[in-house]
DNA sequence: CTCGATCCCTGGACGC
DNA sequence: TGCGTCCAGGGATCGA
């Protein structure tokens, strides 16, 4: 699941995969997760990608201008057009060779002026690509919070502190900060040792600070072993990440934490499902730790839920 | 402002 | 072996 580490690793390999190539054709399969299909058909052929960054959990290809377009900048942004690609849970975005065969549920392929193509293929097609231009660009990322791997600690303590909802709640906002996931928000929760359903506001500053540093060391780590793959993630090269040997609470319901032997928990907050360690991380007040259901239970409460 | 519920989608896990 | 069901999750949206 591409959060912040994943998307940047992506982003880094194709930074050397793809740079400078010029985009020849477009070919679409299953187009509902486009914004505008035909503007992809329309606009990139003939650009080259001379930049790919990241922003939170987006991938934007910059793009060159076309001819006879013209350039009117104000910042030195030459780039007029850009494709913006957000991966949702099970997307992939890597060059192939030409001619191999098309993977299953391949959507987009850019066939580039080396003869390779870029493709991007999504089971869920939980992932969003819309081509964009300047402006379209600049009102899309506003209203988009700090960067996660960026962030000042003061600037981070005055995002969360001041706010009523849960500490998990905040973390996933991408309008509070950007880049964030489930795992990584569980992962410096359990570092910082504080409770995913404690509020915002009853965050002490140390607690902030503290969570502000282990977030920002644990991106930085799992950035280093290329994210973390659960199930299906892949780099550009289509190589699977590592980080995810070193997880501490995502995923270990049932197994022992790592600091104080406890029995890690999984609760849901936000809507998520959190894991955390109940010893290590005490539960705020009023928040119920139920004992997490089987499926059995989920099934009963499903069925009464819909018979009634 | 904050919450939970609902929808989108499909592969994989699991129960029978 | 196969079928049905549930679940994962980011984000948009809606109503409380």
């Amino acid at each position: 699941m591409p959060e912040l580490p994943e998307v940047e690793t992506v982003a880094r390999g194709l930074r050397q995969a793809i740079l400078g190539r010029r985009i020849i054709s477009v070919t679409l399969g299953k187009t509902d997760f486009i914004d505008d299909p035909a503007a992809l058909e329309q606009h990139l052929p003939g650009r080259q990608i001379e930049a790919v960054e990241r922003y939170g959990k987006f991938m934007l290809l910059r793009l060159s201008a076309v001819r006879g377009e013209t350039l009117v900048t104000t910042n030195g942004d030459t780039a007029p057009a850009s494709l913006l690609v957000h991966l949702g849970m099970t997307g992939q975005l890597a060059p192939s060779p030409a001619g191999q065969p098309l993977e299953k549920h391949t959507h987009i392929c850019l066939l580039l002026d080396d003869g390779r193509e870029l493709r991007y293929t999504d089971a869920r097609r939980f992932g969003r690509v819309a081509y964009l231009t300047r402006a379209l660009l600049a009102e899309e990322l506003i209203g988009f919070g700090a960067d996660a791997l960026e962030v000042r600690k003061e600037e981070f303590a005055s995002r969360i502190c001041g706010r009523r909802a849960r500490i998990k709640a905040l973390l996933l906002d991408q309008s509070v900060l950007r880049g964030v996931g489930n795992i990584y928000a569980d992962e410096s929760l359990w570092r910082a040792k504080v409770h995913p359903a404690q509020l915002g506001a009853k965050l002490t500053r140390k607690q902030a600070e503290t969570l502000h540093r282990v977030l920002q060391d644990i991106l930085k780590k799992a950035i280093v072993l290329r994210g973390s793959s659960i199930s299906d993630f892949l780099d550009a090269e289509g190589v699977p990440g590592e980080y995810q040997r070193h997880h501490r609470a995502y995923g270990r319901e049932g197994k022992s934490c790592y600091r104080c032997k406890t029995l890690i928990r999984r609760s849901i907050v936000a809507g998520r499902s959190s894991y955390f360690c109940p010893r290590c991380q005490p539960s705020p007040r009023g928040f119920a730790v139920l004992p997490l259901s089987k499926k059995k239970t989920r099934k009963t409460t499903r069925r009464e839920a819909a018979t009634r």
